[in-house]
DNA sequence: AACATGTAGGGAAAAGCCCGGG
DNA sequence: CCCCGGGCTTTTCCCTACATGT
């Protein structure tokens, strides 16, 4: 039935892009390799473009910046058209002061960087790094993982990459003990702990431990919402809605309840769920201290206390604080008698163009 | 009138994994 | 070899609106 018609339609739209992807497969990494060697000659051109300014500043005269010459005109790729101009509005420099500090002093030349990449033009200082550069062009990957075939340019990446397998983390973090398998994620932890955000949104003042977060919340802002549902064409910012959308469709829940069996499509549910069985109540009113299961019970709750009102009747403008409660409401509006007396219950026929008499039994139902 | 339970999307925090260069 | 910074991806968690039933 539909379920199914569901599930073909899905895997349809799998097998094509999965066919698609197979055919531009090797031009779409070759895209990719070529636009993150482009990103990094960018990097470079920036760094050395913004470190001389903070010299120019101050030695406009005895320094005239070296030319760096411009590229033969290459296809700029989409990404990068109005990003680069804006880019460093969006992130505080805190962790790349040390290279313009040095640059300052020892700016790039062909006498401190003789080693030169015939590929990419990109300068080294010595022969055993540009040595190293070059596999980034050749692809050359002579590491081999023996438990998953994956190949890598160097020993350490393969080493890092073993313990993914292995689930070894020699990397524990002082203050939490978390530990972790790679070097960088710990010291990218650390920032949990001591709260250092370098990275702001313009638009809200919003800060960010991490740049990713940070691109993901500006489309917050824009609007942006590159992915798309197959089947029912449903745009999202992330992709991690789109995979839990998707079980709207597929009728999967991955979910399992151990207790009674029932399924869901999402964690927060079946811990929402599991709470009925173990009776735990963690949200309670600050208030009057009572408890509540569900954190949307405790929200309507409060609301008798504040007098909130938030839903109310279209047809005579009452308004509950439930949404159940004029949900029932309503329907003394419709049938053959569609106004009913809220003091005495009789219903009566009346069109909406009775305006008195529904401002008067609001009147009364208010007054009550 | 108040509460219980579940569905769904939006958003953010953090971690996983990998790469390049000093 | 170590270390550092950074990139894209994925996981995890929390929030809220809303529907429906008690
Ligand atoms: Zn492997
Ligand atoms: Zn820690
Ligand atoms: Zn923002
Ligand atoms: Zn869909
Ligand atoms: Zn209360």
């Amino acid at each position: 039935m539909f379920r199914a018609f569901v599930n073909e339609r899905l895997a349809a739209a799998a097998g094509e892009i999965r066919a698609l992807f197979e055919k531009t497969r090797a031009e779409c990494e070759e895209e990719l390799r070529r636009s993150q060697d482009q990103n990094r000659r960018k990097q470079r051109l920036l760094e050395k473009i913004l470190s001389p300014r903070v010299v120019l500043v101050r030695a406009r005269v005895q320094t005239p910046p070296t030319r760096i010459k411009e590229e033969p005109e290459e296809e700029e790729l989409p990404m990068e058209t109005e990003a680069d101009g804006e880019n460093h509005h969006h992130q505080v420099q805190s962790r790349s002061t040390k290279v313009s500090a040095q640059n300052k002093s020892a700016p790039e030349t062909s006498a401190t960087k003789p080693y030169s990449c015939e590929a990419c033009e990109i300068k080294f200082a010595d022969l055993s790094t540009l040595t190293r550069h070059r596999r980034t062009h050749t692809r050359e990957k002579p590491y081999h993982c023996l438990t998953c075939q994956k190949t890598f340019a160097l020993k350490s990446y393969l080493d890092t990459h073993r313990r993914t397998h292995t689930g070894e983390k020699p990397y524990s973090c002082e203050v939490c003990e978390i530990k972790f398998a790679d070097l960088s994620t710990l010291t990218r932890h650390r920032r949990t702990h001591t709260g250092e955000k370098p990275y702001h949104c313009l638009t809200c003042q919003k800060t960010f431990a991490q740049k990713s977060n940070l691109d993901t919340h500006r489309r917050t802002h824009t609007g942006e919402k590159p992915y798309s549902c197959e089947v029912c064409e449903m745009k999202f910012a992330e992709l991690s809605t789109l995979t839990t959308h998707r079980r709207t469709h597929t009728g999967d829940k991955p979910y399992h309840c151990l207790t009674c069996q029932k399924t869901f499509a999402r964690k927060s549910a079946l811990d929402d769920h599991r709470r009925t069985h173990t009776k735990e109540k963690p949200y309670s009113c600050q208030v009057c201290e009572k408890k509540f299961r569900h954190r949307s019970a405790l929200t309507t709750h409060r609301r008798t206390h504040t007098g909130e009102k938030p839903y109310s009747c279209e047809v005579c403008e009452i308004k509950f604080a439930d949404l159940s409660t004029l949900t029932k409401h309503k329907t003394t509006h419709t049938g053959e008698k569609p106004y009913s007396c809220l003091v005495c219950k009789k219903r009566f026929c009346e069109s909406k163009q009775e305006p008195i008499n529904i401002t008067k039994m609001v009147k009364l139902k208010n007054a009550g």
